[in-house]
DNA sequence: CATTTTACATACATACTGTATGTATGTAAA
DNA sequence: TTTACATACATACAGTATGTATGTAAAATG
């Protein structure tokens, strides 16, 4: 029985709904994708028709919450003309997006494990990853920043960002601890400036 | 057929020392218990007497990795007497020992996400992050540090020395990176030092 | 209008975890 | 020395999950 185009895209806009929300839950590996497709009212058949296994339905999950994400981060950013500032409003939008919604499962737990970290590290770099690096990178041709390499930067805050966020994510008062980061992330930048 | 003690930790140590192998080669998901148990020429049946699931075996191969990599670290930092080269070098041993030995897999990959976020955080606690709460509250004390939340740089830390190790492991000149990450942690440390 | 393609459903093969049960052996007390 | 029980496994099986092969109705295509 043959859909149209509109009906077929609206078959897979909600499995993958239904699938962000198991994933965030229950987790990737204790989520079945019977219960999955039940409550989409379709058959596995119609899942394994779209997606190729359960880690690609899991993986174009994952790449819908990282650009969602990363559009967060970016407005965020952009509410400052001064660098530094952007690149505080970015690390704190980014821990916050995070945050909410429960994200931090499929972004910085099942995703690198069940994708592998380099798959799932190439997935990043196109979204909140290249955000902070070109950043970084134009702040330094700016020579607002000591010379040091980008590319190491770029990964240790990146890995500091996510730890922060799995951290605030249970603290009781969150978002104490959010300003908490937030201020030590200012302080931890001077460290880095560039004298005038 | 009741062995005695000492035949009983040896079953119990080949079955962690194999299934080791298993989880750092092809990752938890991947490994099945059937191979690890013919491997030790055992049944299921004594691997489920031994551990509750699963999960059980896996957090006890954790656990001795963390031990391992803990000890490193803390053999590392005692070579220095003064505080922000102990931190440096702590640093250091924690993503040299990660890399080697492939631990990267069981400790920062599958640990967080097959455990879960909290009870991976518990194990390390006691471990590798112990050290490093320890290490920048005794600077604080001594009044080396500026006046930043212990809580939230420990946090941030750890989570940037993860990533950094996961990072540097897959690079072809792995040592570089090894020197660019190291230098730069130098550079962010001083953001913190106190002027005397 | 005939044919092909698409979007699913159905049925089944395969694999793995976990559990229930059986059994041989060691140990401690009567 | 017998008895009672715990321990260390083996065996068999149940349950559940993924993935695959095949069938089918309807839209698209020529």
């Amino acid at each position: 029985m043959k859909r149209n185009q509109e009906e077929t895209n609206a078959t897979i806009r909600k499995l993958l709904e239904i699938a962000r929300l198991h994933f965030t839950e229950r987790g990737y590996a204790d989520t079945a994708l019977e219960d999955i497709v039940q409550e989409a009212q379709l058959t596995r058949g119609a899942l394994y028709h779209h997606f190729r296994s359960k880690k690609g339905l899991f993986q174009a999950v994952l790449e819908s919450v990282q650009q969602e994400v990363a559009e967060k981060v970016e407005t965020q950013a952009a509410k400052s003309e001064d660098v530094w500032e952007q690149l505080a409003l970015g690390c704190r939008a980014f821990v916050g997006a995070a945050l909410e919604a429960q994200n931090k499962r499929i972004l910085l737990l099942d995703g690198p494990a069940v994708l592998g970290w380099e798959e799932w590290r190439r997935m990043d770099e196109q979204h909140s990853m290249r955000l902070l690096r070109e950043q970084l990178q134009g702040m330094q041709q700016q020579g607002q920043l000591k010379p040091v390499s980008i590319e190491a930067l770029t990964h240790f805050l990146s890995g500091a960002l996510n730890e922060s966020a799995l951290w605030i994510a249970q603290m009781a008062d969150a978002s104490q601890a959010l300003e908490e980061t937030a201020q030590m992330i200012s302080l931890l930048l001077e460290g880095f400036r560039k004298p005038e």
